[in-house]
DNA sequence: CCGAATCCAGAAGGATACTG
DNA sequence: CAGTATCCTTCTGGATTCGG
């Protein structure tokens, strides 16, 4: 988790915003979870979709997410290993709070794919 | 702005989730924001409100704010110095994120407001 | 009253290489 | 495939002090 996880009591009643903001920072949480909402996703899956994340750095997420009980995973005693990750009840349970941040992302694109576009287009 | 400040076009479509979140993220941001939308406040309005924040670090995140056009700042020439921080027309934008934000750790409550009630009760 | 300036500890995040 | 292990860089955020 970025910062120092859950030890924040002084702040009310905006406190309830910066509790919820804790658990979905961290470099890639709010990514991950997006994609988990879409179904149940493999290691390589994820680490697919998030073109420069490091597999230290996708563990070290999906652990903290699993830590504070968004995701489940499981392990399958195969060869060669495979392992998934699902959102659980409780993540599901943020799915309003992913919505408004893609939405607002989507409405003010104001970096990202727009930017690139332009990029492309100016080339 | 926490970490690197908008240089992540790596991640697509849940880029969008992780674009908005580079927003809001600072440590005391959410909070700000919130409080914000109740109306303009005075620097030490803000500060009343959030207990533990220093005047460095309350003064960087409005200024950080103010960077990405959320947050007006109006200064009163007159003695003793008045600041008037209100959001802007695009930070009230962000009003949807910020009530997901706030109705999930109301809903949530596992830790801050609740944990300080059973702690009483317990006492 | 509203900051700015300086200094600093610690955590988050990244690069790279290796393993059951 | 799904991670570990190690090392290292960066940046946030806090303490403190001073100024208009």
């Amino acid at each position: 988790m970025a910062r120092v996880r859950h030890d924040r009591l002084d702040c009310s009643p905006g406190c309830a915003v910066e509790a919820t903001l804790q658990f979905i920072d961290g470099k890639w949480k709010g990514v991950i979870l997006y994609h988990l909402l879409a179904g149940t996703l493999r290691f390589n899956e994820i680490r697919r979709r998030l073109p420069s994340v490091t597999p230290r750095m996708l563990t070290t997420q999906l652990r903290e997410l699993e830590a504070d009980g968004f995701v489940a995973r499981k392990v399958f005693a195969e060869v060669p290993p495979k392992v998934e990750y699902s959102l659980t009840e409780r993540g599901r349970t943020l799915e309003p709070v992913i919505s408004a941040l893609k939405a607002w992302g989507d409405a003010n694109a104001d970096l990202g794919p727009m930017r690139a576009l332009n990029d492309v287009v100016a080339a």
